[in-house]
DNA sequence: GAGCACTGC
C-alpha cells in the first residue's frame, strides 16, 4: 500500500522507483500533493479590512449577497474561534453602517446552538456591550435578547423558522444572514425557500448567504430573479472572502485499500515515526470502527456522540510532553467540535448517513463515500495552527469521482413536520413550494398521507382545527404530538410528556468504557415487560426522584446525564404547549393500559405482529421487521407491538417498542384499519 | 440473538 502526491511524478514511472524503494520499509507510503494551488489562491486573497467596504457596498446594492468563505474560516465552535477575520462579524459592520436604524434588527442564523451563543458572546465583547442587550441570541430553551434593545440577533436556523409563525414576513429584520448554508440543514433549506418568498413581498429585505465555494452558483441562481439576458440587472452578487488558514498537503493512496481501519492505524504509526510533533485525527464512520481502532498502543482518544461528557472532554486535554494525541472521530469532529493542535488528518473517505425511504417509511443508516466538500472540510482540520498534512485513504481518482456536496437533508428526511409547518404558514400547495433543491415528490406525498391518517389534514389537504394547527406548533414529530394531544382521553398527560421528551433525546443509556455486562445489568433495573416507552418513563422518574437530577447518580446507573437533563427541558417546554392548548395535565398512575392505548392512538400506523420465526411483519403492509437488540423486548415474547421508528442497518430494526392489544388498533384508528379489520384476530 | 453519524424546534 502506497500513497501518491499529485504534482509529483506519477507512481509506476521509472524515476519514482528509487524513491519507492527508499520508503519501502514503511508499511504505508504517502506521496505528497503539491501545495502550489493553495499558494496561488492565497496570493489572490484580499486583506479583509478592504473587503469590509466591499461587503457593505454589495449589501446596499443587491438584494442578496452570497459570501463564499474558505472552509475553516469564520468557523466558530465549542473550543475556539477562527484565528482570522470572522464572517460572523459582518452583522456588526452592517449595524455600524446603519442597517439597524429605526428599530430594525439584523439576524444571523447558525445550524448549531453552541455556535449561536459563542459568536454572540464574542461580538458583544468586541462591541463592548452586555450580551443580551444590543447583541443577543435566541436558541431553544435559552432566550438572551431584549425586544427593545437587541439590534444583532444570533440564532439557530430552527428558531428563525419558528419566528415565521408569529410574523410571516419577519418584518423586524432588515438583513438576514444564513451562515453555514453549505451544510444544507433541514431548517436552512426551509428558510432559504421562505426568505425568497418574503423577499418578493419585502424587496428591501437583504439576504446574506454564507457558504463554501462549491455551492455558490446554486444559491446565486436560486435568488436571482433577473429573467433578461443582461447580467448587469442581476439582483444577486457573490464575493469571496477567504480567511487565513495554513496550507494542507494532501496525500492520496496509490492503490485503493481493502480495509481503511487497518490502513488508518498503519498511517498513524507511520506519521508517528517519521513526522514532526503534532496531533492526529482519524475520521471514521461509526462507533464500531472507532472502538476497533482505539486498541492501538499509543494513546488514542475516541470521540462520538454516544460517549458521556466526561469521556468526550478527554480529547480536549493537553497531552503530556513528548506524547502524540491520536483522536479517532466520527463526523462529530468535522463541523460540530474543533480540537486544537491537530496537524495530521487521516480521512477514511466514508461517512454514515441516515435516509428516509418514502416507499417503506423506514429510515436507513448506511455507510457511503463522503462528498468533495466533506473531504475538504476534514482536510482543513489539519491547517488550523500550522501547515498540516492530510492523508486520504483512497486514490486521487476516487476523489474526483466523489459528488461535490452531500445530499441535502431535506431530500432524505421524513417531511411530515415540514409539510405541517408549511401548511401552517398558509402554503397550501406544498408540492409547488419553491425549494432550492426540491425533495422527491414521493417524500412529500408520504408525509401528506401520514398527516391525513393522523387527521391533521382534511379531505382537501387543509389543516384541521384545532388538531392540525396544534400539531404544527408542537416542536415534536406529529405522531408524538398526537399522543400528547390525545392524552386527555386517557388521563395520562404527565406520562405522555415524559415519554415524548425521552423519545426526543438520544443516547439515554451510555456504555461504560470497561464492561458491557454492567451496562446490561443497569438497564435491566429499569426494564418492564410492557416495553421501551414505559422503561424510559421509569428511567426519567427515577432520575428526578431517587437520582435527584444528579450527574453522579446517572454515572452509577450508566445513564447519560446530558440526555436526561435535556429531556427535562423538553418536557417543560412541551408542558407549556399542552397548558396553552387546555389539555389537562393528569397522571394515570401505574395504569399501563391507558399509557399504551394512548401511545397506540398516535402510532397505530407503526404496528407489527410477531411471526412464528420470531421476526415481525407490519400489519398494514406486511413488511418484515426485527426487534432491535437495544430494546427491552429483544429477549421477550411480544405478539403485537407498536414501534417509534424503523432503522435499517443489517436488517430492518424497530426501535422503541411497546406491547399492545390488537383490538386497540381498530378501536382507535378504524379509518386506518377498516379494510383489514377481518384479518385482525380478536385477542 | 446482535448493535446506532450529526444537528434542530
Amino acid at each position: 500500500m502506497a500513497f501518491w502526491k499529485p504534482g509529483t511524478v506519477a507512481p509506476g514511472t521509472s524515476v519514482d522507483r528509487e524513491a519507492e524503494k527508499e520508503s519501502s520499509e514503511n508499511i504505508v507510503t504517502f506521496v505528497n500533493l503539491s501545495s502550489n494551488l493553495s499558494v496561488q489562491q492565497q496570493r489572490k486573497r484580499l486583506p479583509i479590512f478592504k473587503s469590509r467596504d466591499q461587503v457593505l457596498f454589495l449589501v446596499e446594492k443587491y438584494q442578496t449577497t452570497i459570501i463564499v468563505g474558505q472552509t475553516g474560516c469564520g468557523k466558530t465552535t465549542h473550543t475556539d474561534i477562527c484565528n482570522s477575520f470572522n464572517l460572523l462579524e459582518i452583522p456588526q459592520y452592517l449595524h455600524e453602517a446603519g442597517w439597524t436604524a429605526g428599530d430594525r434588527v439584523i439576524a444571523c442564523t447558525q445550524p448549531r446552538r453552541v455556535a449561536a451563543t459563542t459568536v454572540a458572546g464574542r461580538v458583544a465583547s468586541e462591541m463592548n456591550v452586555k450580551l443580551g442587550e444590543e447583541v443577543g441570541y435566541n436558541i431553544r430553551f435559552e432566550e438572551c435578547y431584549d425586544l427593545n434593545l437587541t439590534r444583532i440577533k444570533y440564532m439557530t436556523d430552527g428558531m428563525l423558522f419558528r419566528e415565521t409563525f408569529l410574523d410571516p414576513l419577519l418584518s423586524q429584520y432588515s438583513v438576514i444572514m444564513i451562515d453555514e448554508a453549505h451544510e444544507r440543514s433541514l431548517y436552512t433549506d426551509i428558510l432559504l425557500g421562505i426568505l425568497k418568498k418574503i423577499q418578493k413581498k419585502r424587496p428591501e429585505l437583504r439576504i446574506i448567504i454564507s457558504s463554501a465555494t462549491l455551492d455558490a452558483e446554486v444559491f446565486y441562481d436560486f435568488y436571482n430573479t433577473n429573467s433578461t439576458n443582461d447580467s448587469s440587472k442581476d439582483n444577486v452578487s457573490i464575493i469571496s472572502l477567504e480567511g487565513r488558514t495554513f496550507p494542507v498537503d494532501i496525500h492520496y493512496l496509490e492503490e485503493p485499500c481493502q480495509d481503511y481501519v487497518e490502513a488508518a492505524i498503519q498511517t498513524v504509526f507511520d506519521i508517528h515515526v517519521k513526522e514532526p510533533p503534532g496531533d492526529i485525527i482519524i475520521f471514521l464512520t461509526g462507533r464500531d470502527e472507532i472502538d476497533n481502532t482505539v486498541v492501538m498502543k499509543i494513546k488514542p482518544l475516541p470521540i462520538y456522540a454516544g460517549l458521556s461528557s466526561e469521556q468526550q472532554l478527554e480529547v480536549f486535554e493537553q497531552t503530556p510532553f513528548n506524547t502524540r494525541k491520536v483522536v479517532v472521530a466520527t463526523n462529530i469532529a468535522e463541523a460540530s467540535i474543533t480540537i486544537e493542535g491537530i496537524v495530521y488528518v487521516i480521512d477514511c473517505g466514508f461517512v454514515k448517513v441516515r435516509a428516509f425511504s418514502p416507499k417503506t417509511g423506514m429510515e436507513s443508516l448506511t455507510v457511503v463515500p463522503v462528498s468533495k466538500a466533506s473531504a475538504q472540510q476534514r482536510a482543513g482540520r489539519a491547517g488550523r495552527v500550522m501547515p498540516g498534512k492530510a492523508y486520504r485513504l483512497y486514490t486521487e481518482d476516487s476523489f474526483y469521482r466523489l459528488r461535490d456536496s452531500s445530499i441535502p437533508e431535506i431530500q432524505r428526511s421524513n417531511l411530515a413536520q415540514v409539510v405541517l409547518h408549511l401548511k401552517a404558514l398558509g402554503i397550501d400547495n406544498v408540492l409547488r413550494f419553491d425549494f432550492m433543491t426540491p425533495p422527491p415528490a414521493e417524500l412529500m406525498i408520504r408525509a401528506l398521507e401520514l398527516l391525513y391518517s393522523l387527521r391533521a389534514l382534511d379531505d382537501y389537504g387543509r389543516l384541521t382545527m384545532p388538531l392540525g394547527m396544534q400539531l404544527s406548533e408542537f416542536p415534536v414529530d406529529p405522531m408524538l404530538g398526537k399522543i400528547l394531544l390525545d392524552s386527555y382521553q386517557f388521563q395520562c398527560a404527565e406520562e405522555m410528556l415524559t415519554i415524548a421528551a425521552m423519545i426526543s433525546v438520544q443516547n439515554v443509556f451510555v456504555t461504560p468504557s470497561n464492561s458491557s455486562a454492567e451496562f446490561e445489568d443497569e438497564k435491566r433495573k429499569f426494564a418492564v415487560e410492557e416495553g421501551d416507552h414505559i422503561t424510559l418513563l421509569n428511567v426519567f422518574n427515577a432520575f428526578i426522584t431517587r437520582g435527584k437530577k444528579s450527574a453522579r447518580w446517572c454515572h452509577q446507573h450508566c445513564l447519560n446525564f446530558r440526555a436526561l437533563s435535556r429531556a427535562l427541558s423538553i418536557r417543560q417546554q412541551l408542558k407549556k404547549y399542552l397548558e396553552r392548548f387546555d389539555v389537562p395535565i393528569e397522571s394515570c398512575g401505574n395504569d399501563t393500559v391507558k399509557i399504551r392505548k394512548c401511545l397506540s392512538s398516535g402510532y397505530f400506523a407503526h404496528a407489527a405482529k410477531m411471526q412464528l420465526d420470531g421476526s415481525f411483519r407490519t400489519i398494514r403492509d406486511n413488511v418484515e421487521l426485527h426487534i432491535h437488540p437495544s430494546s427491552v423486548l429483544f429477549t421477550r415474547n411480544a405478539p403485537w407491538v407498536i414501534f417509534h421508528e424503523v432503522v435499517e442497518t443489517t436488517k430492518a430494526f424497530m426501535r422503541e417498542l411497546t406491547v399492545i392489544d390488537p383490538v386497540w388498533l381498530t378501536e382507535l384508528a378504524p379509518h386506518f384499519y377498516e379494510i383489514k379489520k377481518t384479518s385482525l384476530p380478536t385477542h
